[in-house]
DNA sequence: AATCTGTCTTGACATTGTCAAGTAGTGCGC
DNA sequence: GCGCACTACTTGACAATGTCAAGACAGATT
């Protein structure tokens, strides 16, 4: 069978059932540790222990296992910003916190999901579904803390708020700058809870006092 | 100038002064249009009508492209930047203005300055030079809001707020599904305007009064 | 005149994504 | 038991890519 060792690396060859789930874990991998452009068929092929063409069964091309992967990362997202949401009594600080955590703890998902250039979010139905479902969490949660707010203005623009800090705190740990500013001995999770309760006070402020 | 007809290659030689800046400026308009993973050096060599090699000359590798383009992006955007927190009377809404229009006005190269896997701002002696300088200005800018918050909490907490809204909005624009949610006829700049009194107010409900 | 240097060029190579075609096993109707 | 589709791969090509190596050639310096 497939007993491609070539490579030392990965000797235990995943026989029958999940070369699949090798694929994606592999890849995965490689996203979370060196960025999405670093992902090879033939390097994730190899990590799995099958030929080159093996992946190419499962997705079609390279830009299905980044489809594969988006829908995967924001099924689990929406799922848990659903739970978070539905079992608070703090939906700002609580959802933010679930937000920010999603993404510093599945770097490799997050990354593609908002990589709209290799998502195939704009291609690929399933992908393109489970971002919705996520987003619809969004506006349900703007709609908890300030129901019907937005008669004179955007009604989109509390939902935006949120959303772009709690993408733009996400993206700044994983890909920016930011964490060589902060304190070696601050631990991120110490980071996040501070600013959800940043966040918190400056939108209660303006909205339930 | 560039007359790239990309087949019979370099028919109008960009001659002497500005091989450089046609590399630059091809590589930057790929980036903008598709992304930074499709920028190859063959395809803007060509582009600039020049052999496969010549931008080997100017920026060593692959790399290189990108670390040039994110010490212009920073050095551009800390000009910028500074020049509006020093002429404002309304630091925040302005400042959030600025960032947010830099970034949808340079797309090709907001993208690469906060990727930190091909910005080489951690290998880059230059480019790390100027994005300090860009997070100097933000640090300014809080402590004109709010001077010496943060006495017992931390006083990163501001920026790294004012960071996230301004940087979250960017990128969400630039590449997320957020274009797709907001109406078809409301101008981004319209959105960018609101979204900067937004977040003006619920800052200054919380610093000013 | 000889040498250096900056600005490129041509040539080669391993690696990549992907197309095309083949193979081994498994279940199913007959 | 036999053919036959189907799944789950495999081997073998191909053009394109990033990069190393080795020039070429103009202008300035010595």
């Amino acid at each position: 069978m497939a007993r491609a060792s070539r490579r030392s690396a990965h000797t235990t060859v995943a026989t029958s059932p999940d070369v699949r789930r090798a694929v994606l874990d592999g890849a995965l991998a490689i996203i979370a540790s060196d960025g999405a452009d670093s992902v090879s068929m033939r390097d994730v092929a190899r990590r799995a222990g099958v030929s080159h063409q093996a992946p190419y069964h499962y997705f079609g091309d390279r830009a299905g296992i980044f489809a594969a992967i988006c829908e995967e990362g924001f099924t689990q997202f929406a799922d848990e910003f659903e739970a978070t949401l539905n079992s608070t009594s703090d939906p700002v600080r609580d959802c933010l916190r679930t937000y920010v955590m999603f993404a510093t703890n599945n770097v490799g998902h997050y990354r593609v999901m908002f990589r709209s250039d290799i998502s195939g979010a704009s291609t690929h139905e399933h992908s393109r579904r489970a971002a919705d479902r996520a987003f619809a969490v969004l506006l349900d949660l703007a709609e908890r803390i300030s129901p019907g707010n937005g008669t004179s203005e955007n009604p989109l623009m509390l939902p935006i708020t949120l959303w772009s800090m709690a993408h733009g705190l996400s993206t700044l740990l994983m890909d920016g700058p930011l964490i060589a500013k902060i304190p070696d001995d601050m631990p991120i999770d110490t980071l996040i809870s501070q600013f959800t309760d940043f966040a918190t006070r400056s939108l209660d402020v303006q909205f339930n006092r």
